[in-house]
RNA sequence: CGGGGUGUGGCGCAGCCUGGUAGCGCACCUGCUUUGGGAGCAGGUGGUCGGAGGUUCGAAUCCUCUCACCCCGACCA
């Protein structure tokens, strides 16, 4: 079964520039082997690393609200603090400034290997797309008119025909898989676009909700049933797999209500995120939409008995949403915290002098300490810190609220003890290691940071996620802490519409569960064939 | 679109009621002293008060219109 859970692998920080012999085979995940070059460290060479002290207990940055007074300005001040993105002068689109981009730019490349990894291949299809094509399939025109942005006029004449700025592109792409597509011969089509959308919404926040955002859309032709329903399952694992193995965000999988899929589509599933809020958000989508766009853009093949027959198309994208919800599930009162395997800076070396002399000792040694890192992590994933107009404890903060995960301390007194200070971003724990060993010492914390957040975060759902049975009980916690409740629905888009606009509160996820548990809806006593997940959503 | 609010140096604000030609904190620049968790002192740069019109000798301040943004609700990756 695609869809089932696997373990967390092996540290696979992915920054290690590799030898082009280990190319990896099309649909095999590469899974232990590049993990098991730098894995643990062996007995002999890792240092034991004594439990730390951490450097501070109480929240320090004051530039930052604390999540406790104000949820929503401590996301607003975390991105501000970090420099990951700014209002832009348009209403509801923003600037993606340097550090944000660049973890935009992590998750790309890694959700792009996973793509490739399984057979897909990018291509570009256009901005703009004829208004008509848009009206060609029924319930797609209706879910996505409202929020469409439409060009009038161009090179200073009304157009005869408007075009809107691409809302999602099965459209277009339909449009010309007419073209390509002749026979079973030219299936399965497997194309991925990495891209801008628009879709104007009315209430905007940064990441989690832009009028503009980038994102990453892939959409298959297959010629059965069964071969787009495998396809949509395949990326829906692969989400889960990102989302876990490399943001440390644990997620649920599962079906989409009809209310809640996605508009022309048969079937949607997705992976949904818990926040720290408790409140969910939905990471990816993955969509089978069986022969509705194949129908309305008319994308027919010849099969193997010669007869016509329109093929089955899929849909999987996600965006820079993620960010948000990366930011949302592990950060904290000081700001950004990142997991190791997604950090576009994975480790900060800070040199600390106080004088020509102490600089002349320091330099060297934090030299050696960046080189003896280089030899297990990428040195692009490495910085060292040499500014020398801003002050220790300014610098600190910076790295601190750009979320790198370790951050490398040099100092006089280490450079003596030919060690230096570890300290962690997320526990804030400060520990001595030595400089012999640096490197394996190093990739054993940061596989534990990796873990540690991933650990973190599943706690924290699952203390946040409740059996209910009872709907007095479901309303008083929608009302009051919010999470995730198991509870039993009798599948009508009335009730799930009731409870809605009563709580708040919408079904995330009909789970996957192979050995569902029946029951009875919460709301009408009516039998219920297995319990579906309600939170208050992003 | 309905309800509430705000527009004054880069950011956050005061001044408006009781008109007299703009001030504070942070940031920024210079210098000295500092530097293992957001330094101190001294000096300095920067705005004509969202926009338009009106009242007045004189408007950030009063009046009219207008624009933008924010928060709450309905829609959404």
């Amino acid at each position: 079964m695609p869809w089932r859970r696997k373990p967390l692998p092996a540290l696979d920080l992915g920054t290690r520039p590799r030898g082009r012999s280990r190319r990896p085979v099309p649909g095999t995940a590469r899974r232990g082997t590049v993990a098991a070059d730098f894995r643990r460290p062996r007995a002999s060479r890792g240092r034991p690393i004594q439990p730390g002290r951490t450097t501070h207990s109480e929240h320090m940055a004051k530039n930052i609200t604390p999540r406790a007074e104000n949820y929503n300005q401590w996301y607003l001040d975390v991105i501000s603090a970090g420099q990951l993105a700014d209002h832009a002068p348009v209403k509801g689109c923003m600037v993606i400034r340097p550090t944000g981009f660049a973890i935009w730019e992590q998750m790309q490349s890694r959700l792009d290997r996973m793509f490739k990894e399984t057979g897909h291949v990018n291509a570009y299809f256009p901005v703009l797309i004829p208004e008509s094509f848009l009206k060609r399939e029924a319930e797609h025109v209706e879910g996505f008119a409202p929020e469409l942005a439409v060009v009038t006029h161009a090179g200073g004449k009304l157009l005869e025909e408007p075009l809107v700025v691409r809302p999602t592109s099965e459209t277009v792409i339909g449009h010309m898989y007419a073209q390509w597509i002749q026979s079973y011969r030219d299936l399965p089509v497997l194309i991925n676009q990495w891209c801008n959308v628009m879709r104007w919404e009315l209430r905007t926040r940064l990441f989690l909700r832009t009028s503009e955002f980038l994102w990453q859309e892939g959409h298959t032709a297959h010629e059965t049933a069964e071969e787009a329903e495998e396809e949509t399952l395949r990326m829906l694992e692969i989400y889960r797999r990102f989302h876990e193995e490399l943001l440390a965000m644990p997620v649920l999988m599962g079906r989409k209500t009809d209310t809640e899929k996605f508009p022309g589509a048969l079937r949607t599933y997705c992976v949904e995120a818990m926040m720290q809020d408790r409140k969910a958000l939905q990471a990816g989508t993955s969509h089978n939409l069986g022969q509705n766009f194949a129908r309305a853009f008319d994308i027919q093949f010849l099969d193997r008995g010669n007869e016509r027959r329109h093929v089955h198309t899929t849909s999987w994208g996600s965006s820079t949403r993620m960010i948000g919800g990366l930011l949302m599930t592990h950060s904290d009162d000081d700001g950004l915290v990142l997991p190791p395997r997604i950090a576009p800076v994975q480790v900060v070396i800070v040199p600390l002098y106080k004088n020509d002399a102490e600089r002349a000792a320091v330099m060297p040694f934090a030299e050696r300490v960046r080189a003896e890192l280089g030899g297990v992590l990428d040195p692009l994933h490495i910085r060292l810190d040499t500014r020398d107009d801003l002050r220790a404890a300014e610098r600190f903060f910076y790295w601190v609220q750009q979320g790198v995960p370790l951050r490398i301390e040099v100092g006089p007194r280490d450079v003596g003890q030919g060690a230096v200070m570890l300290v962690r971003r997320d526990t804030r724990e400060k520990q001595s290691a030595p400089l012999a060993g640096l490197g394996q010492t190093t990739l054993a914390l940061l596989e534990r940071i990796q873990t540690d957040l991933f650990e973190r975060a599943r706690a924290f759902r699952q203390a946040n996620t409740h059996r209910i049975d009872d709907y007095g009980e479901f309303r008083e916690l929608m009302e009051g802490p919010g999470g995730f409740a198991e509870a039993h629905w009798n599948g009508s888009a009335q009730v799930e519409a009731r409870i809605k606009a009563e709580t708040k509160a919408t079904i995330r996820v009909i789970p996957l569960d192979e050995d569902p548990e029946p029951g009875r809806c919460m709301v009408t006593g009516e039998p219920s064939p297995r319990r579906v997940v309600f939170a208050v959503a992003y």
